[in-house]
DNA sequence: GTACATGCAAATTGTTTGCAAGTAT
DNA sequence: ATACTTGCAAACAATTTGCATGTAC
């Protein structure tokens, strides 16, 4: 599989080594759409590997977030990961906790503007709206 | 003072008790630029209050977010307080920390635009932009 | 062969909870 | 008078760390 191996490529151009673990997380987090939490990872790949553990899952995370895969989004309980590292909002809907990406493009010169006015040079984002989605809101 | 005043009013407006150390965290959070954790509000009321305990400021924290009076923005290891609770971007500085507010009249638009477009009733927001501030970069 | 990764258990840390004593209204 | 708050200590939960064993390269 073609997008395998870019995996393994992106982890050993810095020295990482490629384990089965390792690639399996990646996977897991690069191909979701749900911005899952560790627990969430975990519980996937658990079932590909019984033995795995949380520290390999967080040691993992880490490795593709140093590697600029993904995002961290600190909530107050949990940590959840975002595969989409582009200038984005998460649409954080408070009541079913689904996240959904919406890019703009005006967005993105907005923040251009930004980096260019205030001398400030950007190097991640993280752009949530919360509230409650169209589905959550008629039901 | 007339400010103190109003902080009382807000949390009877809602069945909070206004209590010395209630009303000491909520000045200092409301009038600090400079978006403080618990811990720093913690060791600025206790000069202050000498027995004040963390779950004080805890409580009190939660309440002034009840009342709307704060947003809490979680980081990786603790969370901060910003008391500007209008739509406005946070430009946080990863070297000195420093966090400085950016509002703009565009960006309200964008948000009341996706409101529309999207069909997503919006209840709060947290624009975070991370890198280097200007003078973190020049020296 | 060697440096790095895994997986278990223990440690850490920000935050929350339980409760007896105190206070605002 | 009473319901709420304080402050202490204990509990909690997400994440990190230490280390012996295992594996990628």
């Amino acid at each position: 599989m073609s997008s395998g191996n870019k995996i393994i490529e992106s982890f050993r151009s810095k020295g990482y080594k490629a384990t089965p673990q390792r690639i399996a997380i990646a996977n897991t987090v690069l191909n979701s759409k749900k911005h899952p939490s560790a627990e969430t990872i975990y519980e996937e790949v658990k079932q590909v590997y019984p033995t795995l553990s949380m520290s390999t899952v967080y040691n993992a995370l880490h490795v593709l977030r140093d590697l600029d895969l993904i995002n961290e989004l600190a909530f107050h309980n949990n940590t959840r990961y975002d595969p989409n590292t582009e200038i984005h909002v998460n649409l954080v809907c408070e009541r079913c906790q689904k996240i959904t990406d919406l890019e703009d493009l005006e967005l993105k010169e907005f923040i251009k503007r930004v980096e260019k006015k205030k001398g400030f040079t950007v190097t991640g984002h993280r752009l949530d709206i919360y509230g409650l989605c169209r589905n959550c809101m008629t039901t």
